[in-house]
DNA sequence: TGATAATCGAGACGGTACGTCACGTCTTGTG
DNA sequence: CACAAGACGTGACGTACCGTCTCGATTATCA
């Protein structure tokens, strides 16, 4: 189904995947979101774009989705990593307002956005957003709170689940409907919701 | 349940708007999209539920997502009124409640986030359902707020506009993850946002 | 059915047929058909352009081909009658060359070619342009030959019928296939099949 | 009979154009014509008998105009063959004998017919008819002639177009009206018209 | 001199077909 | 065997006209 959750396949003969065309395809589908939004997003245009071919994309993914997935992961991984040591208020006030950038700012923002919004449409992309992005990405902020507060930088008026939906949740929610999200509010919300020590 | 099933026969009225033909479209429409989602909201299936020709849907309605709209509205408004008179932390607090209710387990809700969803994807339906629903809502909102801080009831530790985000995007973003939104989730935002006197 | 071919309606009260409506349709579907073809020839183009309400039209004329035999025919008598008297080999010339001119440069050949073509495609139009135009028409033009045999001046070498086949079938066949039809054609066509005396 | 009933599915051939499906539409166009007239030849009709999807269609053809002269052109060719050799009185009038049969007993003489009126209504139908279907015939009809002339066995009264013009229009035109076309007529027409030695 | 009755402009309505687009599957031929 | 190329059946798109219908406003005739 996806390659990015696959290991590397070992064919018994004939030709390795073609790592360029995954590139390429990965590369055109972001490329194709951003400049025309997610009605020109077409595996048609896809193909054409990457110049190649339509079965071979249905060959590796299973819908546009499953592209536009794997570029996020790969992408959030690299641009918007959950801090994982050394808690304190402002790490977490930093990733937040990296969440914000990122949300707002960033092409791979708007592919969260999109998927975000085609889960809403179809389970499948629901199923596999949850899955392969969501919840672990969840497991890690989960991990960052339980050691801000261990460390007691961080006292959250809410539970750890719940704090964290207040955290991103008026993030996303103003992307989504197309507001900006600025630092201040960021800030509002940490020390609302998690009444940091100083730091 | 779609009006075009319980007469036979809609009787047809000439020269003027049929609004047996408006209300089967609009049922037909939001039975659809809780039935089988919004893959399967096409407007030739609205058509053929809603036993209208499909020009009659085009001559009223720009999209399908124009036909959600105004359905959401007419429910919105009916089902989730704002609170507009003697706001207290009580009245605040039963909103939001009333809010994730409607997310999560009324059909309106479903059609709130169909088209929050499908205005990532299209920039039309991003501006006619800010202008239309979001922004309304919101300034009764922001009404009902300031009511409440001037008598004293509600003490916001964020800037008005910010607390409304603050108490709306979790809900909404957990409806969108596909989790519930739990009572506690909304008195503990409420406690932590607006420093509710006790009421 | 068609106002042209039934006795005049004498209602007991209430409004009579409105004259100028009755005539705006005729030129405006004769216009229509010679300014943009028998393609967007259609009854509400000629509504429009005629300023009347399709249910006028609909009220008087069973069909647009119906609209067009009755243009045709007062036209048609108008501009191109059969010799009656003194038929002498140059009346026929005359009038032949005259129905190659009516066929290839006048607005009212437009439409006998348009109704002689929708005559294929339709059973109704080939009936009443059958009944309406072409027998009336194939009914005085024999009489014009007997006439012209009885009194010497032809002397075809094809039985009546097949003599005006003959003489009429290649303007019009020359007309439908694009081509112009000169004077050489009709003369060279005179001498071979009624064999004149000299006139 | 159409193709595509014989075989319960016809196979898929792959990259190449497939030939079934090619033959199933001219099929399904001819059988559409004769039992239901022009009328009822629609692409989605034509599409639906024939077991093909109607962008298999447009994919090929650009209208059901140009189907249908496909097939005028392959059945012509085929059931009226311009004699091309040994020119005599007897072969040309054998041929004419032949065209009027076509005419008026033929399927692809219906299609001839139709395509005929439908160039009097579309102006691109009128061009590929001109020169798909009649200008090859009228060369070869051209050069059947001018050997006749050579060969001292037909002496015409007109010249070689005109006269032409005045065998074919008459038969023509009488099938066009719904008369039909004894031989008499074709015989006489040859006499009159080519004045033939005996033969 | 009204009441009656037919006409008229306007246009909504249920339909059918249009020609286009993208879907996901399949087959061919090349490297 | 992967891949480029692209034909195929499927089904929805948004548009144009069809022919029927109902409105409300004019007129003319006749009681």
């Amino acid at each position: 189904m996806s390659a990015a959750s696959s290991p590397p396949r070992r064919p018994r003969s004939g030709n390795r995947r073609d790592e360029a065309a995954r590139l390429a395809v990965l590369h055109a589908a972001d490329d194709l979101l951003v400049e025309h939004g997610f009605g020109a997003l077409t595996v048609e245009a896809i193909a054409r774009r990457a110049g190649v071919a339509k079965q071979t994309i249905y060959r590796w993914w299973s819908s546009k989705t499953d592209i536009l997935l794997d570029t996020l992961i790969e992408d959030s991984e690299k641009r918007l990593p959950v801090p994982a040591e050394e808690i304190t208020a402002g790490t977490v006030r930093d990733y937040l307002r990296g969440y914000a950038h990122f949300l707002t700012d960033d092409t791979a923002g708007a592919v969260l956005l999109a998927l975000l919004a085609q889960a809403q449409h179809d389970p499948a992309t629901a199923t596999a957003f949850q899955e392969r992005y969501l919840e672990p990405r969840r497991a890690r902020e989960r991990a960052m709170l339980a050691r801000g507060i261990a460390t007691g930088a961080l006292a959250p008026r809410l539970a750890p689940e719940a704090a964290l939906d207040a955290l991103i949740g008026p993030l996303v929610y103003r992307a989504l409907t197309g507001a900006e999200v600025p630092g201040d509010l960021v800030d509002a919300l940490v020390d609302a919701v998690l009444r940091p020590a100083a730091d």
